[in-house]
DNA sequence: TCCTATTTAAGAATTATTCTTATACAGGAA
DNA sequence: TTCCTGTATAAGAATAATTCTTAAATAGGA
Protein backbone atom coordinates (compact mmCIF):
# COMPACT_ATOMS: atom_id res chain seq x y z
CA UNK A 1 0.00 0.00 0.00
CA UNK A 2 1.99 3.01 -1.28
CA UNK A 3 5.25 1.97 0.52
CA UNK A 4 8.48 1.52 -1.60
CA UNK A 5 10.38 -1.34 -0.99
CA UNK A 6 13.70 0.71 -0.32
CA UNK A 7 11.43 2.70 2.48
CA UNK A 8 10.82 -0.98 3.75
CA UNK A 9 13.95 -2.29 4.04
CA UNK A 10 15.18 0.88 6.01
CA UNK A 11 12.25 0.48 8.42
CA UNK A 12 13.49 -3.19 8.61
CA UNK A 13 16.63 -2.40 9.33
CA UNK A 14 15.68 0.21 11.91
CA UNK A 15 13.84 -2.34 13.25
CA UNK A 16 16.17 -5.21 13.56
CA UNK A 17 19.15 -2.80 14.78
CA UNK A 18 16.17 -1.10 17.77
CA UNK A 19 15.05 -4.91 19.04
CA UNK A 20 18.49 -5.94 19.48
CA UNK A 21 19.62 -2.97 21.21
CA UNK A 22 16.72 -3.26 23.28
CA UNK A 23 17.40 -7.09 24.12
CA UNK A 24 14.65 -8.36 22.40
CA UNK A 25 14.74 -11.58 21.16
CA UNK A 26 14.23 -11.52 16.95
CA UNK A 27 11.20 -13.80 16.70
CA UNK A 28 9.17 -14.82 13.56
CA UNK A 29 6.42 -13.33 14.59
CA UNK A 30 8.07 -10.01 15.79
CA UNK A 31 9.54 -9.88 12.25
CA UNK A 32 6.05 -10.42 10.46
CA UNK A 33 4.22 -8.30 12.46
CA UNK A 34 6.42 -5.61 11.99
CA UNK A 35 6.90 -6.08 8.66
CA UNK A 36 3.26 -6.33 7.80
CA UNK A 37 2.50 -2.99 9.80
CA UNK A 38 5.65 -1.28 7.91
CA UNK A 39 4.73 -2.38 4.29
CA UNK A 40 1.51 -0.28 4.84
CA UNK A 41 0.41 3.09 5.12
CA UNK A 42 -3.24 2.79 6.22
CA UNK A 43 -2.72 2.97 9.90
CA UNK A 44 -4.69 -0.42 10.75
CA UNK A 45 -5.45 -2.00 14.09
CA UNK A 46 -4.26 -5.18 15.80
CA UNK A 47 -7.48 -7.29 14.09
CA UNK A 48 -6.48 -5.97 10.73
CA UNK A 49 -3.17 -7.10 11.21
CA UNK A 50 -3.81 -10.26 12.62
CA UNK A 51 -6.29 -10.90 9.17
CA UNK A 52 -3.48 -10.21 7.05
CA UNK A 53 -0.96 -12.45 8.73
CA UNK A 54 -2.97 -15.38 9.67
CA UNK A 55 -3.26 -16.77 5.84
CA UNK A 56 0.87 -17.08 6.61
CA UNK A 57 1.15 -17.74 10.11
CA UNK A 58 -2.13 -19.78 10.63
CA UNK A 59 -0.91 -20.26 14.83
CA UNK A 60 -0.45 -16.43 15.51
CA UNK A 61 -2.68 -15.47 18.15
CA UNK A 62 -4.14 -12.21 18.28
CA UNK A 63 -3.15 -11.52 21.76
CA UNK A 64 0.95 -11.36 20.20
CA UNK A 65 0.11 -8.85 17.96
CA UNK A 66 -1.47 -6.74 20.80
CA UNK A 67 1.89 -7.08 23.12
CA UNK A 68 3.80 -6.64 20.28
CA UNK A 69 2.40 -3.61 18.91
CA UNK A 70 2.44 -2.02 22.45
CA UNK A 71 5.92 -3.65 22.87
CA UNK A 72 7.38 -1.66 19.94
CA UNK A 73 5.38 1.09 21.11
CA UNK A 74 7.16 1.45 24.50
CA UNK A 75 10.24 1.49 22.65
CA UNK A 76 9.18 4.02 19.79
CA UNK A 77 10.07 1.70 17.31
CA UNK A 78 6.06 2.71 16.03
CA UNK A 79 3.52 5.24 17.38
CA UNK A 80 -0.30 5.04 17.73
CA UNK A 81 -1.99 7.53 16.34
CA UNK A 82 -3.59 10.58 18.49
CA UNK A 83 -3.56 10.58 22.11
CA UNK A 84 -3.67 7.13 23.75
CA UNK A 85 -7.04 6.69 25.51
CA UNK A 86 -8.33 4.31 27.26
CA UNK A 87 -11.81 5.21 26.56
CA UNK A 88 -13.51 7.89 24.27
CA UNK A 89 -13.08 11.02 25.55
CA UNK A 90 -16.00 14.06 24.60
CA UNK A 91 -15.00 18.05 24.28
CA UNK A 92 -17.47 20.22 25.35
CA UNK A 93 -15.43 23.10 23.61
CA UNK A 94 -16.66 24.18 19.89
CA UNK A 95 -14.50 27.08 19.34
CA UNK A 96 -11.45 26.23 17.14
CA UNK A 97 -8.71 24.94 19.31
CA UNK A 98 -5.86 22.85 19.97
CA UNK A 99 -4.51 20.24 22.04
CA UNK A 100 -1.16 19.92 24.41
CA UNK A 101 -1.59 15.93 24.91
CA UNK A 102 0.75 14.37 27.89
CA UNK A 103 2.20 11.25 26.91
CA UNK A 104 3.02 10.04 30.30
CA UNK A 105 -0.65 10.54 31.89
CA UNK A 106 -2.74 11.26 28.60
CA UNK A 107 -3.57 14.90 30.30
CA UNK A 108 -5.26 16.36 27.63
CA UNK A 109 -5.75 20.34 27.81
CA UNK A 110 -6.96 23.13 25.52
CA UNK A 111 -5.34 25.84 23.43
CA UNK A 112 -5.98 28.98 21.51
CA UNK A 113 -3.93 30.48 18.83
CA UNK A 114 -5.35 32.52 16.34
CA UNK A 115 -2.02 31.67 14.23
CA UNK A 116 -2.45 27.90 14.58
CA UNK A 117 -6.37 28.36 13.53
CA UNK A 118 -5.13 29.58 9.86
CA UNK A 119 -2.37 27.29 8.98
CA UNK A 120 -1.52 26.64 5.07
CA UNK A 121 -2.83 23.40 3.89
CA UNK A 122 -0.21 21.99 1.36
CA UNK A 123 -1.25 20.43 -2.14
CA UNK A 124 -1.06 16.80 -0.93
CA UNK A 125 -3.66 17.15 1.78
CA UNK A 126 -6.20 18.71 -0.56
CA UNK A 127 -5.35 15.80 -3.21
CA UNK A 128 -6.64 13.76 -0.35
CA UNK A 129 -9.93 15.17 0.34
CA UNK A 130 -12.04 18.20 0.79
CA UNK A 131 -10.47 19.80 4.14
CA UNK A 132 -13.05 20.72 7.03
CA UNK A 133 -10.61 21.56 9.51
CA UNK A 134 -7.59 21.91 10.92
CA UNK A 135 -5.75 21.20 14.76
CA UNK A 136 -2.96 21.16 15.97
CA UNK A 137 -1.97 18.45 18.57
CA UNK A 138 1.39 19.35 21.10
CA UNK A 139 2.59 15.87 22.61
CA UNK A 140 4.66 16.54 26.03
CA UNK A 141 4.65 15.92 29.64
CA UNK A 142 2.85 17.68 31.64
CA UNK A 143 4.14 20.05 34.24
CA UNK A 144 2.81 17.82 37.31
CA UNK A 145 4.39 14.64 35.70
CA UNK A 146 7.86 16.35 35.11
CA UNK A 147 7.75 16.90 38.95
CA UNK A 148 7.39 13.13 39.90
CA UNK A 149 10.22 12.00 37.32
CA UNK A 150 12.23 14.70 38.67
CA UNK A 151 12.13 13.11 41.96
CA UNK B 1 -12.35 23.25 36.16
CA UNK B 2 -11.29 26.47 34.42
CA UNK B 3 -14.53 27.48 32.98
CA UNK B 4 -15.89 30.82 33.57
CA UNK B 5 -19.61 31.32 34.51
CA UNK B 6 -20.85 33.29 31.58
CA UNK B 7 -18.71 31.04 29.28
CA UNK B 8 -20.47 27.77 30.74
CA UNK B 9 -24.23 30.15 30.41
CA UNK B 10 -23.26 30.65 26.82
CA UNK B 11 -22.85 26.91 25.86
CA UNK B 12 -25.88 26.12 27.91
CA UNK B 13 -28.03 28.40 26.03
CA UNK B 14 -26.40 26.80 22.79
CA UNK B 15 -26.98 23.62 24.30
CA UNK B 16 -30.61 24.63 24.62
CA UNK B 17 -31.33 26.01 21.18
CA UNK B 18 -29.90 23.43 19.59
CA UNK B 19 -32.05 20.20 21.49
CA UNK B 20 -35.48 22.84 20.59
CA UNK B 21 -33.95 23.31 16.90
CA UNK B 22 -33.67 19.52 17.07
CA UNK B 23 -36.55 18.45 18.42
CA UNK B 24 -34.98 17.12 21.56
CA UNK B 25 -37.10 16.95 24.49
CA UNK B 26 -34.49 19.05 27.45
CA UNK B 27 -34.71 16.16 30.12
CA UNK B 28 -33.04 16.32 33.29
CA UNK B 29 -30.58 13.48 32.33
CA UNK B 30 -29.95 15.90 29.15
CA UNK B 31 -29.23 19.49 30.49
CA UNK B 32 -27.02 17.64 33.80
CA UNK B 33 -24.88 15.76 31.36
CA UNK B 34 -24.42 18.77 29.22
CA UNK B 35 -23.82 20.34 32.34
CA UNK B 36 -21.17 18.53 33.42
CA UNK B 37 -19.38 18.51 30.41
CA UNK B 38 -19.49 22.15 29.58
CA UNK B 39 -18.48 22.96 33.04
CA UNK B 40 -14.97 20.89 32.61
CA UNK B 41 -12.10 21.64 30.40
CA UNK B 42 -10.23 18.36 30.91
CA UNK B 43 -12.49 16.24 28.73
CA UNK B 44 -13.21 13.57 30.49
CA UNK B 45 -14.74 9.85 29.20
CA UNK B 46 -17.78 8.75 29.72
CA UNK B 47 -17.34 6.70 32.31
CA UNK B 48 -15.84 10.10 34.20
CA UNK B 49 -18.79 11.82 33.77
CA UNK B 50 -21.28 9.23 35.23
CA UNK B 51 -19.17 9.10 38.72
CA UNK B 52 -19.00 13.00 38.68
CA UNK B 53 -23.11 12.97 38.13
CA UNK B 54 -23.90 9.97 40.39
CA UNK B 55 -24.17 11.65 43.62
CA UNK B 56 -26.70 14.52 42.40
CA UNK B 57 -28.64 11.48 40.31
CA UNK B 58 -28.01 8.63 41.84
CA UNK B 59 -30.06 6.88 39.17
CA UNK B 60 -28.36 7.47 36.24
CA UNK B 61 -27.14 4.93 34.11
CA UNK B 62 -24.26 4.48 32.32
CA UNK B 63 -25.95 3.79 29.48
CA UNK B 64 -27.60 7.11 29.16
CA UNK B 65 -24.42 9.42 29.16
CA UNK B 66 -23.00 7.39 26.42
CA UNK B 67 -26.31 7.60 24.51
CA UNK B 68 -26.43 11.04 25.32
CA UNK B 69 -23.21 12.03 24.63
CA UNK B 70 -22.99 10.45 21.22
CA UNK B 71 -26.41 12.43 20.49
CA UNK B 72 -25.03 15.73 21.21
CA UNK B 73 -21.72 14.71 19.10
CA UNK B 74 -23.85 13.49 16.17
CA UNK B 75 -25.58 17.14 16.74
CA UNK B 76 -22.62 18.78 16.51
CA UNK B 77 -23.03 20.34 20.35
CA UNK B 78 -20.10 18.54 21.14
CA UNK B 79 -16.94 16.99 19.75
CA UNK B 80 -14.77 13.90 20.09
CA UNK B 81 -10.96 14.18 20.84
CA UNK B 82 -9.10 12.99 17.68
CA UNK B 83 -10.24 10.61 15.11
CA UNK B 84 -13.48 8.36 16.20
CA UNK B 85 -11.83 5.05 16.27
CA UNK B 86 -13.16 1.74 17.40
CA UNK B 87 -9.89 0.44 18.19
CA UNK B 88 -6.73 1.81 18.66
CA UNK B 89 -4.55 2.09 15.80
CA UNK B 90 -0.94 1.62 15.06
CA UNK B 91 1.48 3.20 12.84
CA UNK B 92 4.99 2.49 11.73
CA UNK B 93 5.64 6.11 9.83
CA UNK B 94 8.53 7.71 12.51
CA UNK B 95 9.26 10.49 10.04
CA UNK B 96 7.49 13.34 11.55
CA UNK B 97 3.87 14.03 9.87
CA UNK B 98 0.13 15.05 9.59
CA UNK B 99 -2.89 13.33 9.49
CA UNK B 100 -5.93 13.82 7.06
CA UNK B 101 -8.68 12.23 8.79
CA UNK B 102 -11.82 11.17 6.90
CA UNK B 103 -15.36 12.51 9.34
CA UNK B 104 -17.31 9.84 6.90
CA UNK B 105 -15.44 6.70 6.99
CA UNK B 106 -12.65 6.89 9.91
CA UNK B 107 -9.71 7.04 6.56
CA UNK B 108 -6.38 8.19 7.96
CA UNK B 109 -3.84 9.27 6.08
CA UNK B 110 -0.22 10.64 6.25
CA UNK B 111 0.65 13.98 4.52
CA UNK B 112 4.51 15.57 5.11
CA UNK B 113 5.12 19.01 4.89
CA UNK B 114 8.08 21.24 6.07
CA UNK B 115 6.16 24.29 6.59
CA UNK B 116 3.56 21.94 9.40
CA UNK B 117 6.79 20.86 10.98
CA UNK B 118 8.29 23.99 12.12
CA UNK B 119 4.85 25.74 13.64
CA UNK B 120 5.13 28.72 16.14
CA UNK B 121 4.20 27.24 19.81
CA UNK B 122 2.51 29.49 21.70
CA UNK B 123 3.33 30.81 25.29
CA UNK B 124 -0.27 29.29 26.57
CA UNK B 125 1.00 25.30 25.33
CA UNK B 126 4.45 25.89 26.39
CA UNK B 127 2.81 27.09 30.06
CA UNK B 128 1.45 23.07 29.80
CA UNK B 129 4.41 21.53 30.22
CA UNK B 130 7.73 20.53 27.83
CA UNK B 131 6.48 19.99 24.13
CA UNK B 132 7.82 17.13 22.65
CA UNK B 133 6.32 16.87 19.45
CA UNK B 134 3.40 18.82 17.27
CA UNK B 135 1.27 17.48 14.43
CA UNK B 136 -1.41 19.02 12.71
CA UNK B 137 -4.73 17.07 11.78
CA UNK B 138 -6.76 17.94 9.14
CA UNK B 139 -10.69 16.56 9.25
CA UNK B 140 -12.82 16.77 5.72
CA UNK B 141 -14.33 14.04 3.14
CA UNK B 142 -12.14 12.15 2.26
CA UNK B 143 -12.44 11.67 -1.93
CA UNK B 144 -14.22 8.66 -2.05
CA UNK B 145 -16.79 9.61 0.47
CA UNK B 146 -17.28 12.56 -1.35
CA UNK B 147 -18.21 10.47 -4.64
CA UNK B 148 -20.71 8.61 -2.28
CA UNK B 149 -22.62 11.48 -0.93
CA UNK B 150 -22.80 13.05 -4.58
CA UNK B 151 -24.97 9.51 -5.57
C1' DT C 1 23.68 -29.57 21.20
C1' DC C 2 21.88 -28.17 25.50
C1' DC C 3 19.95 -24.90 28.70
C1' DT C 4 17.15 -21.25 30.33
C1' DA C 5 14.97 -16.99 30.25
C1' DT C 6 11.97 -15.09 27.11
C1' DT C 7 8.11 -15.55 24.18
C1' DT C 8 4.10 -17.60 22.43
C1' DA C 9 -0.78 -19.87 21.79
C1' DA C 10 -5.06 -20.62 23.62
C1' DG C 11 -8.68 -19.40 25.76
C1' DA C 12 -10.55 -17.25 29.97
C1' DA C 13 -11.19 -12.72 31.96
C1' DT C 14 -11.82 -7.87 31.90
C1' DT C 15 -13.33 -3.42 30.40
C1' DA C 16 -15.60 -0.12 27.44
C1' DT C 17 -19.58 0.33 24.89
C1' DT C 18 -24.09 -0.90 22.96
C1' DC C 19 -28.49 -3.33 22.83
C1' DT C 20 -33.12 -4.94 24.68
C1' DT C 21 -37.18 -4.21 26.99
C1' DA C 22 -40.28 -2.64 30.25
C1' DT C 23 -41.17 1.69 32.61
C1' DA C 24 -41.16 6.83 33.11
C1' DC C 25 -41.71 11.34 31.58
C1' DA C 26 -41.69 15.84 28.48
C1' DG C 27 -44.43 18.54 26.21
C1' DG C 28 -48.37 19.15 23.19
C1' DA C 29 -53.60 18.69 23.13
C1' DA C 30 -57.97 18.95 25.43
C1' DT D 1 -54.48 21.53 34.78
C1' DT D 2 -54.90 16.74 33.28
C1' DC D 3 -54.45 13.42 29.80
C1' DC D 4 -52.09 11.28 26.00
C1' DT D 5 -48.41 9.59 23.18
C1' DG D 6 -44.09 9.30 21.33
C1' DT D 7 -39.62 9.84 23.11
C1' DA D 8 -36.30 8.87 26.65
C1' DT D 9 -34.63 6.28 30.56
C1' DA D 10 -32.94 2.45 33.87
C1' DA D 11 -31.37 -1.94 34.40
C1' DG D 12 -29.00 -5.41 33.19
C1' DA D 13 -27.77 -8.59 29.39
C1' DA D 14 -24.91 -8.72 25.28
C1' DT D 15 -21.01 -7.56 22.44
C1' DA D 16 -16.38 -6.19 21.03
C1' DA D 17 -11.74 -4.78 21.98
C1' DT D 18 -8.05 -5.70 24.81
C1' DT D 19 -5.47 -7.98 28.49
C1' DC D 20 -4.34 -11.77 31.62
C1' DT D 21 -3.08 -16.66 32.92
C1' DT D 22 -0.72 -20.73 32.22
C1' DA D 23 1.50 -24.34 30.03
C1' DA D 24 4.27 -25.25 25.95
C1' DA D 25 7.72 -23.60 22.53
C1' DT D 26 11.86 -21.31 21.03
C1' DA D 27 15.89 -17.82 20.40
C1' DG D 28 20.24 -17.32 21.36
C1' DG D 29 24.05 -17.88 24.47
C1' DA D 30 27.12 -21.56 26.80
Amino acid sequence: MGIHQSELDKRMEHFRSGCIKAGLKLTQQRLEIFKALAARDDHPDAEALFSSLRSHMPTLSLDTVYRTLWLLNDLGLINTLGPRRESIRFDANLRQHHHFVCLRCGLTRDFESDLLNELPIPEDAHAMGKVLASQVELRGICDSCSQIEAL
